[in-house]
DNA sequence: ACCAAAGTTTACGTTCGCGTAAGCGTAACG
DNA sequence: CGTTACGCTTACGCGAACGTAAACTTTGGT
Protein backbone atom coordinates (compact mmCIF):
# COMPACT_ATOMS: atom_id res chain seq x y z
CA UNK A 1 0.00 0.00 0.00
CA UNK A 2 1.71 2.97 -0.98
CA UNK A 3 0.53 5.28 1.22
CA UNK A 4 1.70 8.19 -1.38
CA UNK A 5 -1.54 7.48 -2.81
CA UNK A 6 -5.00 7.16 -1.22
CA UNK A 7 -8.68 6.64 -2.16
CA UNK A 8 -11.11 8.79 -0.80
CA UNK A 9 -12.30 6.40 1.94
CA UNK A 10 -8.73 6.78 3.19
CA UNK A 11 -8.76 10.39 2.83
CA UNK A 12 -12.24 10.61 4.73
CA UNK A 13 -11.10 7.99 7.76
CA UNK A 14 -7.86 9.94 8.35
CA UNK A 15 -9.23 13.56 8.08
CA UNK A 16 -12.75 12.82 9.40
CA UNK A 17 -14.73 14.14 6.84
CA UNK A 18 -17.31 12.80 4.13
CA UNK A 19 -16.36 11.51 0.34
CA UNK A 20 -18.96 14.19 -0.47
CA UNK A 21 -17.12 17.15 1.34
CA UNK A 22 -13.75 16.16 -0.66
CA UNK A 23 -16.22 16.19 -4.04
CA UNK A 24 -16.97 19.45 -2.99
CA UNK A 25 -13.83 20.92 -2.35
CA UNK A 26 -12.39 19.20 -5.85
CA UNK A 27 -15.75 21.43 -7.45
CA UNK A 28 -14.37 24.33 -5.68
CA UNK A 29 -11.16 24.00 -7.09
CA UNK A 30 -9.09 23.69 -3.91
CA UNK A 31 -8.01 19.66 -4.37
CA UNK A 32 -6.99 17.83 -7.61
CA UNK A 33 -6.74 14.79 -7.30
CA UNK A 34 -5.83 12.08 -9.47
CA UNK A 35 -7.86 10.18 -11.60
CA UNK A 36 -7.09 6.22 -12.15
CA UNK A 37 -10.16 5.48 -14.52
CA UNK A 38 -13.21 6.74 -12.78
CA UNK A 39 -11.62 6.59 -9.21
CA UNK A 40 -9.76 9.79 -7.54
CA UNK A 41 -6.59 8.93 -6.18
CA UNK A 42 -5.24 12.13 -3.38
CA UNK A 43 -1.29 12.40 -2.65
CA UNK A 44 0.76 14.56 -0.65
CA UNK A 45 -0.04 17.32 -2.16
CA UNK A 46 -3.73 17.11 -1.81
CA UNK A 47 -3.38 15.98 2.13
CA UNK A 48 -1.17 19.29 2.70
CA UNK A 49 -4.01 21.20 1.13
CA UNK A 50 -6.62 19.49 2.93
CA UNK A 51 -4.63 20.34 6.23
CA UNK A 52 -4.60 24.01 5.24
CA UNK A 53 -8.57 23.87 3.87
CA UNK A 54 -9.65 22.30 7.54
CA UNK A 55 -7.47 24.55 9.58
CA UNK A 56 -9.10 27.71 7.51
CA UNK A 57 -12.17 27.01 8.11
CA UNK A 58 -11.53 26.74 11.94
CA UNK A 59 -10.73 30.53 11.77
CA UNK A 60 -14.00 31.02 10.27
CA UNK A 61 -12.89 31.68 6.09
CA UNK A 62 -14.79 31.16 3.25
CA UNK A 63 -13.72 28.24 1.11
CA UNK A 64 -12.85 31.21 -2.08
CA UNK A 65 -10.85 32.41 0.71
CA UNK A 66 -8.91 29.38 1.44
CA UNK A 67 -8.79 29.21 -2.02
CA UNK A 68 -6.94 31.80 -2.37
CA UNK A 69 -4.82 31.13 -0.17
CA UNK A 70 -3.53 28.19 -1.13
CA UNK A 71 -2.74 29.29 -4.09
CA UNK A 72 0.10 31.63 -2.07
CA UNK A 73 1.67 28.43 -1.75
CA UNK A 74 1.85 27.14 -4.98
CA UNK A 75 5.08 26.45 -6.22
CA UNK A 76 3.67 28.77 -9.40
CA UNK A 77 5.10 30.00 -12.68
CA UNK A 78 8.66 32.06 -11.84
CA UNK A 79 7.39 35.03 -13.89
CA UNK A 80 8.18 38.43 -11.56
CA UNK A 81 4.80 39.45 -12.08
CA UNK A 82 3.23 36.46 -10.13
CA UNK A 83 5.57 36.12 -7.70
CA UNK A 84 5.31 39.88 -6.76
CA UNK A 85 1.42 39.80 -6.48
CA UNK A 86 1.88 36.52 -4.56
CA UNK A 87 4.00 38.48 -2.62
CA UNK A 88 2.13 41.46 -2.23
CA UNK A 89 -1.15 39.15 -0.83
CA UNK A 90 0.85 37.29 1.31
CA UNK A 91 1.71 40.61 3.07
CA UNK A 92 -2.03 41.59 3.28
CA UNK A 93 -2.77 38.39 4.48
CA UNK A 94 -0.66 38.00 7.26
CA UNK A 95 -1.70 41.73 7.89
CA UNK A 96 -4.84 40.99 8.42
CA UNK A 97 -4.38 37.29 10.06
CA UNK A 98 -2.05 39.62 12.77
CA UNK A 99 -4.88 41.65 13.58
CA UNK A 100 -7.08 38.80 14.31
CA UNK A 101 -4.36 37.32 16.49
CA UNK A 102 -4.21 39.96 18.62
CA UNK A 103 -7.84 40.65 18.31
CA UNK A 104 -8.15 36.68 19.78
CA UNK A 105 -5.57 37.44 22.33
CA UNK A 106 -8.13 40.34 23.74
CA UNK A 107 -11.15 38.63 23.34
CA UNK A 108 -9.62 35.47 25.59
CA UNK A 109 -8.43 38.59 28.16
CA UNK A 110 -11.80 39.90 28.39
CA UNK A 111 -13.14 36.65 28.88
CA UNK A 112 -10.77 35.51 31.68
CA UNK A 113 -11.35 38.54 33.71
CA UNK A 114 -15.33 37.66 33.22
CA UNK A 115 -14.15 34.17 34.56
CA UNK A 116 -12.38 35.83 37.59
CA UNK A 117 -15.47 37.95 38.26
CA UNK A 118 -17.41 35.04 38.40
CA UNK A 119 -14.99 33.07 40.54
CA UNK A 120 -15.37 36.23 42.97
CA UNK A 121 -18.73 36.37 43.08
CA UNK A 122 -19.28 32.21 43.68
CA UNK A 123 -16.46 32.81 46.58
CA UNK A 124 -18.47 35.57 47.81
CA UNK A 125 -21.92 33.47 48.29
CA UNK A 126 -20.01 30.75 49.46
CA UNK A 127 -18.26 32.97 52.50
CA UNK A 128 -22.16 34.25 53.08
CA UNK A 129 -23.41 30.58 52.91
CA UNK A 130 -20.93 29.73 55.93
CA UNK A 131 -21.97 32.54 58.01
CA UNK A 132 -25.88 32.21 57.49
CA UNK A 133 -25.54 28.74 57.31
CA UNK B 1 -28.80 63.90 22.34
CA UNK B 2 -28.67 61.92 25.02
CA UNK B 3 -25.79 59.08 23.15
CA UNK B 4 -27.01 56.67 25.89
CA UNK B 5 -29.75 55.41 23.43
CA UNK B 6 -29.60 54.92 19.61
CA UNK B 7 -31.89 54.81 17.24
CA UNK B 8 -31.53 51.96 14.57
CA UNK B 9 -30.00 54.00 11.71
CA UNK B 10 -27.53 55.43 14.57
CA UNK B 11 -26.33 51.67 15.13
CA UNK B 12 -26.27 51.07 11.76
CA UNK B 13 -24.10 53.68 10.90
CA UNK B 14 -22.09 53.22 14.07
CA UNK B 15 -21.15 49.46 13.27
CA UNK B 16 -21.46 49.23 9.76
CA UNK B 17 -24.62 46.72 9.67
CA UNK B 18 -27.98 46.97 8.48
CA UNK B 19 -30.99 47.11 10.22
CA UNK B 20 -32.35 43.70 8.65
CA UNK B 21 -29.04 42.55 11.03
CA UNK B 22 -29.99 43.96 14.27
CA UNK B 23 -33.84 42.48 13.88
CA UNK B 24 -32.38 39.73 12.70
CA UNK B 25 -29.63 39.77 16.19
CA UNK B 26 -32.90 40.39 17.89
CA UNK B 27 -35.10 37.81 16.62
CA UNK B 28 -32.44 35.16 17.79
CA UNK B 29 -32.36 37.09 21.47
CA UNK B 30 -28.47 37.84 21.13
CA UNK B 31 -29.44 41.97 21.94
CA UNK B 32 -32.75 43.46 23.46
CA UNK B 33 -33.24 46.82 22.31
CA UNK B 34 -35.98 48.92 24.62
CA UNK B 35 -39.21 49.79 22.34
CA UNK B 36 -40.22 53.53 23.10
CA UNK B 37 -43.66 53.24 21.27
CA UNK B 38 -42.90 50.98 18.69
CA UNK B 39 -39.53 52.08 17.73
CA UNK B 40 -36.48 50.01 19.51
CA UNK B 41 -33.81 52.05 20.96
CA UNK B 42 -30.27 50.73 21.76
CA UNK B 43 -28.51 51.44 24.98
CA UNK B 44 -24.78 51.05 26.15
CA UNK B 45 -24.80 47.28 26.86
CA UNK B 46 -27.01 46.67 23.45
CA UNK B 47 -23.55 48.19 21.55
CA UNK B 48 -21.37 46.02 23.96
CA UNK B 49 -23.24 42.73 23.26
CA UNK B 50 -23.06 43.87 19.30
CA UNK B 51 -19.37 44.33 19.82
CA UNK B 52 -18.83 41.05 20.63
CA UNK B 53 -21.44 39.65 18.11
CA UNK B 54 -19.65 41.48 15.50
CA UNK B 55 -15.97 40.43 17.12
CA UNK B 56 -17.01 36.58 17.55
CA UNK B 57 -18.15 36.59 13.63
CA UNK B 58 -14.86 37.37 13.23
CA UNK B 59 -13.45 34.27 14.25
CA UNK B 60 -16.11 32.26 13.07
CA UNK B 61 -18.23 31.48 15.80
CA UNK B 62 -22.03 31.08 14.60
CA UNK B 63 -24.84 33.26 16.38
CA UNK B 64 -25.47 30.18 18.37
CA UNK B 65 -22.37 29.75 20.25
CA UNK B 66 -22.36 33.61 20.50
CA UNK B 67 -25.17 33.63 21.81
CA UNK B 68 -23.92 31.38 24.43
CA UNK B 69 -21.00 33.49 24.93
CA UNK B 70 -22.65 36.67 25.34
CA UNK B 71 -24.68 34.78 28.42
CA UNK B 72 -21.26 33.79 30.31
CA UNK B 73 -21.08 38.10 30.41
CA UNK B 74 -24.60 38.55 31.82
CA UNK B 75 -24.65 39.57 35.32
CA UNK B 76 -27.03 36.60 36.08
CA UNK B 77 -28.93 35.26 38.84
CA UNK B 78 -26.67 35.20 42.13
CA UNK B 79 -28.35 31.41 41.74
CA UNK B 80 -24.83 28.91 42.89
CA UNK B 81 -25.58 26.54 40.56
CA UNK B 82 -25.79 28.83 37.90
CA UNK B 83 -22.52 30.94 38.84
CA UNK B 84 -20.66 27.53 38.53
CA UNK B 85 -22.13 26.26 35.16
CA UNK B 86 -21.06 29.68 33.58
CA UNK B 87 -17.57 28.95 35.36
CA UNK B 88 -17.51 25.76 33.74
CA UNK B 89 -18.58 27.05 30.56
CA UNK B 90 -16.19 29.81 30.68
CA UNK B 91 -12.92 27.45 31.50
CA UNK B 92 -14.16 25.47 28.28
CA UNK B 93 -14.24 28.10 25.80
CA UNK B 94 -11.17 29.36 27.16
CA UNK B 95 -9.32 26.77 26.26
CA UNK B 96 -10.55 26.56 22.81
CA UNK B 97 -9.88 29.94 22.20
CA UNK B 98 -6.29 29.43 23.68
CA UNK B 99 -6.10 25.85 20.87
CA UNK B 100 -7.14 28.54 18.30
CA UNK B 101 -4.74 31.13 19.29
CA UNK B 102 -1.62 28.71 19.26
CA UNK B 103 -2.88 27.19 15.93
CA UNK B 104 -3.69 30.93 14.33
CA UNK B 105 0.46 31.51 15.49
CA UNK B 106 1.07 28.24 13.15
CA UNK B 107 -0.63 29.35 10.33
CA UNK B 108 0.99 33.09 10.45
CA UNK B 109 4.51 31.47 10.91
CA UNK B 110 3.72 29.06 8.15
CA UNK B 111 2.89 31.80 5.68
CA UNK B 112 5.82 33.61 6.50
CA UNK B 113 7.97 31.07 6.18
CA UNK B 114 5.79 31.22 2.55
CA UNK B 115 6.67 34.97 2.04
CA UNK B 116 10.21 34.94 2.66
CA UNK B 117 10.40 31.66 -0.02
CA UNK B 118 8.87 33.67 -2.43
CA UNK B 119 10.80 36.81 -1.56
CA UNK B 120 13.74 34.14 -2.45
CA UNK B 121 12.66 33.43 -5.67
CA UNK B 122 11.89 36.82 -6.87
CA UNK B 123 15.60 37.91 -5.77
CA UNK B 124 16.59 35.26 -7.41
CA UNK B 125 14.99 36.41 -10.46
CA UNK B 126 16.15 40.01 -10.22
CA UNK B 127 19.61 38.41 -9.68
CA UNK B 128 19.48 36.52 -13.06
CA UNK B 129 17.99 39.49 -14.86
CA UNK B 130 20.98 41.88 -14.19
CA UNK B 131 23.47 39.10 -15.14
CA UNK B 132 21.48 38.06 -18.16
CA UNK B 133 19.72 41.23 -19.42
C1' DA C 1 -52.49 69.61 7.52
C1' DC C 2 -49.49 67.25 4.56
C1' DC C 3 -45.54 64.93 2.65
C1' DA C 4 -41.28 62.58 2.89
C1' DA C 5 -38.17 60.01 5.75
C1' DA C 6 -37.56 56.51 8.86
C1' DG C 7 -39.14 52.51 11.22
C1' DT C 8 -42.12 48.15 11.66
C1' DT C 9 -43.85 43.49 10.45
C1' DT C 10 -44.34 39.68 7.30
C1' DA C 11 -42.60 36.84 4.13
C1' DC C 12 -40.23 35.12 0.28
C1' DG C 13 -35.37 35.00 -1.99
C1' DT C 14 -30.32 34.04 -1.88
C1' DT C 15 -25.58 32.25 -0.97
C1' DC C 16 -22.63 29.04 1.42
C1' DG C 17 -21.37 24.50 2.77
C1' DC C 18 -22.42 20.65 2.63
C1' DG C 19 -26.37 16.26 3.41
C1' DT C 20 -28.88 12.95 1.12
C1' DA C 21 -31.10 10.23 -2.18
C1' DA C 22 -31.37 8.27 -6.99
C1' DG C 23 -29.38 5.82 -10.46
C1' DC C 24 -25.39 3.95 -12.78
C1' DG C 25 -20.64 1.58 -13.45
C1' DT C 26 -17.30 -1.91 -11.93
C1' DA C 27 -14.63 -4.72 -9.34
C1' DA C 28 -14.14 -8.27 -6.05
C1' DC C 29 -15.93 -12.18 -3.46
C1' DG C 30 -18.19 -16.45 -2.67
C1' DC D 1 -23.04 -15.52 -12.06
C1' DG D 2 -25.29 -12.93 -8.75
C1' DT D 3 -24.75 -9.62 -5.08
C1' DT D 4 -22.29 -6.80 -2.23
C1' DA D 5 -19.32 -2.91 -1.69
C1' DC D 6 -17.37 1.13 -3.22
C1' DG D 7 -17.24 5.03 -6.08
C1' DC D 8 -19.20 8.23 -9.62
C1' DT D 9 -22.52 11.90 -11.27
C1' DT D 10 -26.64 14.55 -10.97
C1' DA D 11 -29.68 16.97 -8.43
C1' DC D 12 -32.71 18.39 -4.96
C1' DG D 13 -32.77 19.69 0.21
C1' DC D 14 -31.45 22.26 4.24
C1' DG D 15 -29.97 25.45 8.07
C1' DA D 16 -27.44 29.70 8.78
C1' DA D 17 -27.30 34.55 8.04
C1' DC D 18 -28.94 37.74 6.16
C1' DG D 19 -31.13 40.58 1.47
C1' DT D 20 -35.11 42.40 -0.47
C1' DA D 21 -39.70 43.63 -1.46
C1' DA D 22 -44.49 44.85 0.07
C1' DA D 23 -47.57 47.18 2.86
C1' DC D 24 -48.40 49.90 6.89
C1' DT D 25 -47.50 53.29 10.85
C1' DT D 26 -45.03 56.93 13.00
C1' DT D 27 -42.50 61.13 13.17
C1' DG D 28 -40.28 65.45 11.85
C1' DG D 29 -40.36 69.43 9.15
C1' DT D 30 -42.71 73.28 6.63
Amino acid sequence: MPDSLMTIRQMCDAFDVTPRTLRFYEARELIFPERRGQHRLYDRRDRARLTLILRGKRFGFSLEQIRQLLELYEPGPNNRAQIEATISASRERLTDMERQYAELRGAIEELKDQLIESERRLAAITADDETTG
